[in-house]
DNA sequence: CAGAATCCGTGGGGATACTG
DNA sequence: CAGTATCCCCACGGATTCTG
């Protein structure tokens, strides 16, 4: 339930960051994907999105909170202690968002090999 | 199979246009949908696409057979004629799509009452 | 008919620095 | 710790015009 999130969870070269199929802005189905197993901290999801700005990564936040997707929750303590969770319309995205990561799993090898040969061949119009 | 493709299919104002879960660019889920009962010519999907200009359609449907989605066929013909379809791995996009578009169809008047809600207290603590 | 070419505005993010 | 505040860039996409 409150494992740290990995370093690497969407390593740039990992099938599972290069999600064809999005929900909402570029990073929002990485968060929910973060947010799956329970409450996250903020400095805890900037460790496996340390490609977003803070900045960024608050806009995000901010916009699945709006959405009511995310509550965030601010303990006054020193220092501060805000936490992401899940909401249960939240938690009904994670449904779909399973079947578009499936699909990616299964097929994300065929759309390489078929951009791949589909470069080859305008290279070799080109040429001719 | 080859029913015309209705003009308001993605209304602006209808939910089926509302996609919060998105597949490539802007246009590529909708796009695959119009494909998702037979090949279409590139005037045809000009129709229930007709806020998307000629240029940008064209880009994303170039994109679509890049990654081996969608087939373009060219008819030698005067005047040309080119048809447009889904591959068997565009058609395996269907179903993870379908999913994408049930949860907004169960969901959407959720999320946008939280935003309604949300907007609105911001706008009191704006106020405050 | 099915685009290609050109020009252009906007805003989504990114980098960096700063703060309650 | 959990963000703001600025500045900035360029790529996405729109409008318009032209063509084999």
């Amino acid at each position: 339930m409150r494992e740290p999130l990995p370093a690497d969870m969407f390593d740039e070269l990992c099938p599972s960051s290069l999600n064809p199929i999005r929900f909402g802005d570029k990073w929002a189905a990485l968060i929910i994907r973060c947010l799956e197993h329970g409450p996250r901290r903020f400095s805890e999801l900037r460790v496996p999105l340390s490609r977003v700005t803070p900045k960024v990564l608050t806009q995000s936040l901010r916009s699945l909170e709006r959405d009511g997707l995310v509550r965030r929750t601010v303990h006054i303590t020193a220092p501060p202690h805000v936490e992401y969770e899940l909401t249960s319309l939240g938690r009904s995205l994670l449904e779909p968002l399973a079947a578009a990561c499936a699909w990616a799993d299964e097929h994300w090898d065929e759309l390489l090999d078929a951009r791949e040969s589909h470069d080859n061949t305008v290279r070799l119009d080109h040429a001719g």
